[in-house]
DNA sequence: TTGCAAAGCAGACAAATGTCTGTTTTACTG
DNA sequence: CAGTAAAACAGACATTTGTCTGCTTTGCAA
């Protein structure tokens, strides 16, 4: 048609608008004219208006930077941030705001309670929890048999596989070089449920 | 002071400009104004002042919506959303249309174009990436040799650790089960480099 | 070629939005 | 009690930003 075929800068328009929009900067229609370099405002206004009509872009009209990407407005898509601890306190989580080393970015959602915790060692490396991974726990008092969860043996955070047999706690290594636990009762704690496994290849937390 | 007792009504609006600003939908000052029941703007926005004062706010004078968490700017912690892509792009990837299953709260950190994929298969077991894990990936066109990176041969998405050798790629999985690939290089086309692996054992996306 | 339609351009205009100046209200203190 | 300073108010103003109208360029096809 003209400078360029169809749908192609519209594409490039569209790519700019996600991710302008998901790292919560929404720009104006000239930063979109400046980012695809046109020269004309309404070259960036005629596109944005394109993707609106495909229903691709969703618009507050004549707001400024009032565009939103449709995926996002329907859940309330605020993520939240779940404290990743240095070291798991006994009692309750509430004040331990020393222990935490950084924030993990996490899906947003009910109002559970949640921590993130690193792993040491590879006695989950069967199921993929190697040296090192982060997991995320929702903290609950019990859990389901066959559950990855963490506990709390003495003063020392653990996560293993739970089995109950016959009423008695049966914590499994996932590793055949480790041996299952059968601990007191008395003297091991579930801390909560494992709900997520993380692994960053490159960076920091 | 007056009115209300001081700094209580300036942590309520720090709070809202929190909340929407997590949700990337940036306040106007007379937003703010109407979110905290004040009849004039200046009242907004001589709170967004001092909370740029103390710190707890970045802003852009001037500009429309112009006010940040000091976390977004550097490599903090602001969440950012990644799209997790249920088909991989074949062809030119600025031009590919992409569909979008949904998207994972990851950490902010420069403007890299990161995308998400799920994992099909356990070719590459041994480092812990199992079936149905999510890989998040930083589009980049070459990788240094031992990465672990999603490549397209013909028109399918593969997670493998890049070697190169002789100036020839050769595509390694981690899983004894499974050869490794040497593509002809006319063939194959390196997305990005796998940064961070997820497994979610409970709820969704 | 001529005509058409999409893409792009240029500039003006209007609405949204940030900013400023001055005044009033309120709570605390000497 | 008067004085003071933070908080809030009211309105005007300036800039940013969205929107509109008309025109030009480009590629394709009859």
């Amino acid at each position: 048609m003209a400078h360029t075929p169809p749908g192609q800068t519209r594409e490039r328009v569209f790519r700019f608008m996600r991710d302008r929009l998901l790292d919560g900067r929404p720009p104006t229609v000239r930063e979109v004219r400046d980012a695809l370099g046109f020269r004309a405002v309404e070259s960036a206004r005629s596109h944005l208006m394109a993707l609106v009509e495909d229903g691709r872009l969703v618009q507050k009209p004549g707001k400024a930077r009032g565009y939103q990407l449709p995926e996002t407005m329907g859940q309330g898509g605020v993520p939240r941030l779940v404290p990743l601890l240095g070291r798991v306190p006994a009692g309750p989580l509430d004040l331990a705001v020393e222990e935490v080393e950084a924030y993990l970015p996490s899906r947003s959602g009910s109002s559970d309670e949640l921590f993130a915790l690193r792993v040491h060692g590879d006695s989950m490396r069967d199921v993929g929890i190697m040296d090192g991974d982060l997991v995320i726990v929702r903290r609950q008092p019990t859990a389901s048999s066959g559950s990855i969860v963490v506990a709390l043996i003495g003063d020392e955070a653990t996560v293993k596989t739970l089995y109950i047999r016959n009423g008695r706690i049966e914590l499994r290594p996932e590793n055949p070089d480790y041996q299952p636990i059968v601990p007191d009762p008395a003297e091991v704690q579930i801390l909560g449920k494992v709900v997520e496994v993380r692994r960053l290849l490159e960076g920091r937390v």
